[in-house]
Order: structure tokens, then C-alpha cells, then sequence
RNA sequence: GGCAGCGUAGCUCAGUGGUAGAGCAGGGGACUCAUAAGCCCUUGGUCACUAGUUCGAAUCUAGUCGCUGCCA
């Protein structure tokens, strides 16, 4: 069953580059999509994985005023944080880049230039706050003032943190400029605006086909759809950002979230050049290639929507294939709030824990359908009670057992017998099984079934009992054990999406050298004579303890 | 206020027309190779509530209550 390998473009949402990552991210996107582009590099397809860290937008601006540094040196301090994460949570990138480089606005410029000869960007006028004193205008977030509906005297242009009700700078009562609380006055400014109106139609014939998608993600899209599409603003009035390569517009930006999805192509470029091959994008964004799109819910319209219609605009590339968008995890069965730390944080986590555990959990867990919940405990448990328990203390007890009784080797199974055969059919089958939900991002599903295939190796070893056969028949129970040993192999293969750092252990514990990614995507059947090595633990176990000392940090001044 | 989603065993979650599911927790048992792990059996639910469509509804429709999110 021989197939040519696919391209497989795997887009993940850029971070802001203005704090650190916690586990909503990861939930969120980050580790679906790693899971998602190792399975289909061990299968030998074509992986291009990217994404970077997003560093314009206010909200890094306003972190650089606060700590007196520039907007540059924030972002730049957290991209090397997140680039760590990465190394340690083991997640792949292809190319984690940033969108502070002469490539990206280069990309940019492009597409705002092709847009705008084709008429889908115009230019336009509307009002924005102009703070007098400080002789600049405002972004939306730089003006407070009272809101309009419940009073509260700390409201921000763009929002009321108290109510929670959206608003626009004008709509304040009593607004003042967040710098010098000066009032500011309303001056109309030149912007342009994309032509989004111009895509509704087309975006409605796209959607409508994308049966394959997740429901909420084609139901959100078609609802938003329904509602009209409005043209949009795409420039602002603003120093840290994206240049408008237009004269006359020297000192404005494009607004971020036009500029941020086009990092999705720019890094393609980006990682095509520094392999030497500067069309080596295109394979990924033409023809037969598909393209993901791992996201959180909260960013669906700019993937389905925005973003396509800027890609149909654009003309010659691929539109995304699919959105696998992630609800929202809950921490302890409350809403996740950085500003009040009801956060986990992943640097925090990494510093006491192992990945493939978090891996693990978060993946058994996976907000597919609905939001998630994080809790401690259920983490500590589904740790010790089915990592520990079903999956290390299986590999621990066949390995050990065979360490210590057929002499470190591998040993020769004979003839296979009905049940062990049994087995081994059933861990081909189970890695068919994975691969289906895995090829459809049911992540959830395949973790579960080849877990499910870990209990079964428990009940063969039990019903076999090759400790009770050893003493009867040494060739019967080396038959046990070489089922056991395959299975076990066809486990670390199909897990390997799942726990990375797990399953090169495992790998090498069963006597393969190298590195798994080469083994394939495949039961891989040892030899027998296979040497192994001297086994050792795959998980650790946790102490209760631990959820006390998690709890204490929650919701406190930070960690 | 409008729209959307959710409400299934003590807990975390599957299940989109055909006799209520998994894991864990609780109870019982046989075993001992193993990180006191694994295996077998078992207790437990009027699938939020009400009315309807249907031969048949957790699943479809309408409404009610509760929670969440988005929008105004």
C-alpha cells in the first residue's frame, strides 16, 4: 500500500510576543498541531510546521512603556522564551520566526500592493483620538475614561474591564489620554480599508463545501457570515508595526491582525531561503498540498474569513484545507485570567515536570468539542494511574522480566500461537486505528484507542503468565514475551505523536539504535536475539503533595 | 436584550434515531513478572426539566431552568 508522500502545511497562531505561554496555548493549538506534524513526518509525508511570535499589536506596546524599554526589546526577550519552551515541551517547528523582520514586511507589502492594484484595498477616512499634548494619535487602548454603561471610572477605548462590554474610544465619558491624561480630541485620519464586503459570496461557497470541519468552526463561520461582512480599517494611526508602503502614510502602520496572518507565507518564504531553495515554499501552498490551521476558537474568523478572503484577493495560493480550532481550557474548573494569574504558566511547569506527561494529559484531555478543564489532581492521577501504571509499568514489567530471565536478549518466539498472534493482529490494527483519527485530528480518540491496546497487552501477559510458563515450558513463555516485546514496539510507534521523549526511550530500550523518527510509521517487530539494555522506569510517579503546592500558586501574586 | 454553545454515573469526559458508555473513585476475587503496578467480577444514571415528532429520542422540534462565551 505504497502512497506518495503529501505536503502537509501545518499553521499555527503566532503568540504575542508580550508574556509568557500557559497552558490555554498549548491546549489550544500548539500541541495538536505538534502531534499532528510528527505523525505525518514518521509517516514520511512532507512537513513544513510554522509560526512566530507576534510582536506588534498595543498590548506590546504598552508592556515595553511599562517596563521603560522599547517595543523591540519586549518582544525579543519573550520569542527567546518561547523558542525555549518549544525545545523543552518538544514542540517541532519547521520555522519559529517573528514578525519583526524585512521578510515579513517585505511579504506584507506584497500582498497589500497586489490587493490595492486590484482594488480590494481602498483608501478612507474616519475618526481617531489625537492627544493634543503628547502631539500623536491614540490607539483605541490608550484612551480611558468612564464607561457609558456601568460607570466604571478605569474603562478603556477598546473595553470595559468591569462589565466586559466592547467599546469605542468616543464612546467614553470623560476620556483622557492614558499617557498624560490629557482629554483627547477627534480628528478624521486617512486609512485604508480592505474590501471584505467584495468576498461575502465567495467565502459563503467555500465554507459551505468544508463538511469535513469541525462543526463549531463551519457553524461559527457560516453564523458570522449570515450577519454581513463590513470592510475593515487595516491601517492605524500608530509607530510600532508594519510599514504602509504608500507615500503620505510615513508615519502610520498596518493594523496587526491584517499583517499578522500573512506570517503564515512569510515564514514559508523565510524557511525556504534558509534551506537554500527559495521556491522550496511552494509545494506547501499550490497544487495537491493541504494546509492547516491550528488555532483557539477565539481566532476562527481571521482563519476563516479574513484570511481567505485576503488569499482569494491575492490569487495563486492555497486556501486552508482545514481549521482544527481548539475550545478553551478551564484551570480548576474556572475561566483561565492572566491579569488575576488563574493561569498555569509553562516556563513554571517545565521547571518542575517532565513534557510527555503534560503532553499526555492535555491530549486525553483536548478541548475538541468543548472546553477542557485542568485540574492537578486529575493530573496527578491520570499521571500515576495510567501513564505510571498501565503504560511504564507495562514496558517495566516485559522488559525487566526479560532482562533478568532470557539473558538481555530478545528472545525466539518459535511458532506464534493463536493469542499471540491475536495480539499482534490487534497492534496492527490499532495502529491503522490511530492513524485514521490522527489523519483526521481526532486526538482525543487516538490516544485513547492506543491506550487501549496497552490494557491488552496487560490481560495477554496475564492470561499467558510467562513467569508461572517459565518453570514449565522456557519456550512457551519466550513466545509471551516476544508478543509482549512487538506490542509494546507497535506502542512506542503510535504514541510517539503523543509522548516524543517517551517513545525515543522506549526505542532504544527495546534495542533499536538511532533515532525513532527513521523506524516509520509501522509495527516494528524486534529480533529475536535483539540485545536490551538494562531497563529503566519510563514515568515517574507523583506525590499527592503536589496538588496542594500547585493550588497554593494559583490565583497568587505569581510564582 | 440578540446569537451561539453547554447541562449524560461521586469525578473527568465519549456517545447526532434502535435495548445507556469509558477511565478513575467505591465493593468483591484470583494472581505475583512489574513503579503495592497489572488482571477478572461488581455497585452506581428517570442522559437538566416539560411537551411534541417517531414503531422507537441522550440523539430531532418547541418551550422552561441553570452555566458559559460572542455581540449590542
Amino acid at each position: 500500500m505504497f502512497q506518495l508522500p503529501e505536503n502537509i502545511l501545518v499553521s499555527v497562531a503566532w503568540p504575542y510576543a508580550n508574556g509568557s505561554l500557559h497552558l490555554g496555548h498549548i491546549a489550544g493549538c500548539y500541541l495538536p498541531a505538534d502531534i499532528f506534524a510528527r505523525y505525518h513526518r514518521l509517516k514520511g509525508n512532507n512537513v513544513l510546521m510554522v509560526s512566530g511570535s507576534d510582536e506588534h499589536g498595543t498590548p506590546i506596546t504598552l508592556r515595553a512603556e511599562q517596563e521603560g524599554i522599547s517595543p523591540a526589546e519586549v518582544a525579543q526577550k519573550y520569542h527567546r522564551e518561547f523558542l525555549e519552551c518549544w525545545d523543552k515541551l518538544g514542540i517541532t517547528f519547521d520555522l519559529f520566526t517573528h514578525t519583526d523582520t524585512e521578510n515579513h514586511a517585505a511579504v506584507t507589502h506584497d500582498i497589500f500592493l497586489s490587493l490595492l492594484e486590484k482594488g480590494f484595498i481602498y483608501k478612507g477616512s474616519m475618526l481617531q483620538p489625537y492627544c493634543p499634548q503628547d502631539k500623536r494619535f491614540l490607539p483605541d487602548r490608550y484612551v480611558e475614561g468612564t464607561c457609558p454603561y456601568c460607570d466604571f471610572n478605569c474603562a478603556r477605548g477598546d473595553q470595559c474591564d468591569q462589565c466586559g462590554r466592547t467599546l469605542n474610544p468616543s464612546d467614553l465619558k470623560n476620556p483622557h489620554c492614558r499617557i498624560c491624561s490629557t482629554p483627547p480630541v477627534f480628528e478624521t485620519s486617512e486609512h485604508y480599508f480592505l474590501k471584505l464586503s467584495a468576498f461575502e459570496k465567495k467565502l459563503q461557497k467555500w465554507v459551505g463545501d468544508k463538511t469535513f470541519w469541525r462543526h463549531n468552526v463551519q457553524k461559527f463561520t457560516m453564523a458570522f457570515l449570515e450577519g454581513g461582512l463590513k470592510d475593515r480599517a487595516i491601517t492605524r494611526d500608530i509607530e510600532w508595526g508594519v510599514t504602509v508602503p504608500q507615500p503620505g502614510f510615513e508615519k502610520k502602520r498596518i493594523y496587526v491582525w491584517f499583517e499578522a496572518v500573512i506570517g503564515y507565507l512569510s515564514a514559508s518564504k523565510e524557511w525556504a531561503r534558509s534551506h537554500g531553495d527559495s521556491d522550496g515554499w511552494k509545494p506547501f501552498w499550490t497544487g495537491e498540498s493541504k494546509s492547516y490551521y491550528f488555532i483557539g476558537k477565539d481566532n476562527i474568523p481571521f482563519h476563516t474569513i479574513i484570511w481567505p478572503a485576503m488569499l482569494m484577493g491575492y490569487g495563486g495560493l492555497n486556501l486552508p484545507y482545514d481549521v482544527p480550532a481548539n475550545e478553551f481550557l478551564t484551570i480548576e474548573g474556572k475561566k483561565l485570567s492572566t491579569s488575576r494569574n488563574w493561569a498555569i504558566w509553562l516556563p513554571d511547569y517545565l521547571q518542575r515536570y517532565d513534557p510527555d506527561p503534560l503532553r499526555y494529559y492535555l491530549s486525553i484531555n483536548m478541548p475538541e468539542t468543548g472546553d477542557a478543564n485542568f485540574s492537578w489532581h486529575e493530573f496527578l492521577r491520570k499521571n500515576n494511574d495510567e501513564l505510571v501504571a498501565t503504560y511504564g509499568n507495562l514496558v517495566n514489567r516485559v522488559l525487566t522480566f526479560t532482562y533478568r530471565n532470557f539473558g538481555a536478549e530478545v528472545p525466539d518466539p518459535g511458532e506464534l500461537d493463536v493469542a499471540s498472534k491475536g495480539l499482534l493482529d490487534k497492534a496492527d490494527s490499532t495502529l491503522k486505528e490511530v492513524d485514521k483519527h490522527l489523519y483526521n485530528c481526532h486526538f482525543k480518540e487516538a490516544l485513547k484507542a492506543a491506550m487501549a491496546l496497552a490494557q491488552d497487552v496487560n490481560r495477554y501477559l496475564d492470561d499467558t503468565a510467562p513467569w508461572k510458563m517459565l518453570k514449565q515450558d522456557r519456550l512457551v513463555a519466550g513466545r509471551s514475551v516476544y508478543t509482549a516485546i512487538g506490542a509494546i514496539s507497535a506502542l512506542k510507534t503510535m504514541l510517539y505523536p503523543f509522548l516524543p521523549f517517551t517513545s525515543q526511550k522506549l526505542h532504544n530500550y527495546l534495542g533499536f539504535e538511532g533515532d525513532i523518527r527513521e523506524a516509520g510509521w509501522r509495527v516494528q517487530l524486534p529480533a529475536a536475539g535483539q540485545k536490551l539494555p538494562q531497563p529503566q522506569a519510563l514515568f515517574v510517579k507523583l506525590e499527592d503533595k503536589i496538588v496542594e503546592e500547585e493550588m497554593a500558586h494559583l490565583g497568587s501574586g505569581g510564582s
